[in-house]
DNA sequence: TATTGTTATACTCTATAACTATA
DNA sequence: TATAGTTATAGAGTATAACAATA
């Protein structure tokens, strides 16, 4: 009987096991969040609105790499939080301003700790060098790979 | 003027790096694999069943970590594709069978070639030994935070 | 009763394209 | 005409829960 002829296998491929670790990560911290109401994609998006001036949908949807429509929708669920504000731009009647509510700005910095002890948790397994390590890897792959410029600091 | 408190950034955490590079790898697999009718999922379903013997809808959603009804909507594309047949148990009329088709059997070792071009281009940025520290750390841990047990060979 | 699998439903995430209002 | 943003539509991916058939 002839044998099937070779394939590698799904875990040959680091690709494999980066979705599956970063599946993994993302949603411990899904879970986490949850509690407070928001997803991970809200959290982003929250993120980068943080004690910053108010942004327009264009240039959120350029720093984080996803389309006009996409940051409306996302948009349209933190407004119907109370999480965020839309507002028309003073200087351009086409334009809109997004920026967090006072309720928004609160919730920042209890994500960002819920984050830090998910991030904390669960590389834990890793040694300080270890970590360091990963870190410098995955940056270079993503500076490597990436279109999108995420504020790097 | 008051500071607004701290909040760690989005790149402060491993989790956000890990999962920037997981969507870029998977991405780029994705564009790749388009052209031949399928979807990542698809793909790691297809791959469970090369060269195996027919497995049930409950086996492979154990494997795979996902739902039974999950893995029905992914079977019933795959089908409508004339990648998969389903068929009765004939030892339990309550059960199924999977098995891939013979075009099934076909595409497989063709997307593992794609799989393992994708994953040379996107990982050629680092040298062997890091890809190797890289490897080891992923696999440690996935298989310390990992429910579902996907053949580790 | 317990189990197998499907179906129904829902929601997130994302994209493309059409559309509206303004520049 | 070009740009900003929304809306409409679609589809992948995933989950939960109800259900039918069978054990």
């Amino acid at each position: 009987m002839p044998r099937p002829p070779h394939a590698s296998g799904l875990t040959d491929h680091l690709g494999f096991w980066m979705r599956m670790v970063s599946n993994q990560v993302s949603q411990a911290f899904a879970a986490k969040i949850e509690a407070r109401g928001v997803t991970v994609a809200e959290w982003v998006l929250m993120r980068a609105l943080y004690a910053q001036p108010p942004q327009s949908p264009s240039r959120l949807a350029e720093t984080m790499g996803m389309t006009k429509g996409a940051v409306t929708k996302l948009a349209d669920r933190l407004i119907a939080k109370s999480l965020l504000l839309r507002r028309p731009d003073p200087d351009d009647a086409r334009a809109q301003t997004l920026a967090l509510t006072a309720a928004g700005e609160r919730l920042v910095p209890t994500l960002a700790a819920i984050a830090d002890e998910n991030d904390r948790a669960f590389f834990r397994a890793l040694t300080s060098a270890e970590r360091k390590a990963l870190e410098k890897t995955l940056r270079r792959l993503a500076s490597h790979h990436g279109k999108t410029s995420f504020p790097t600091s």
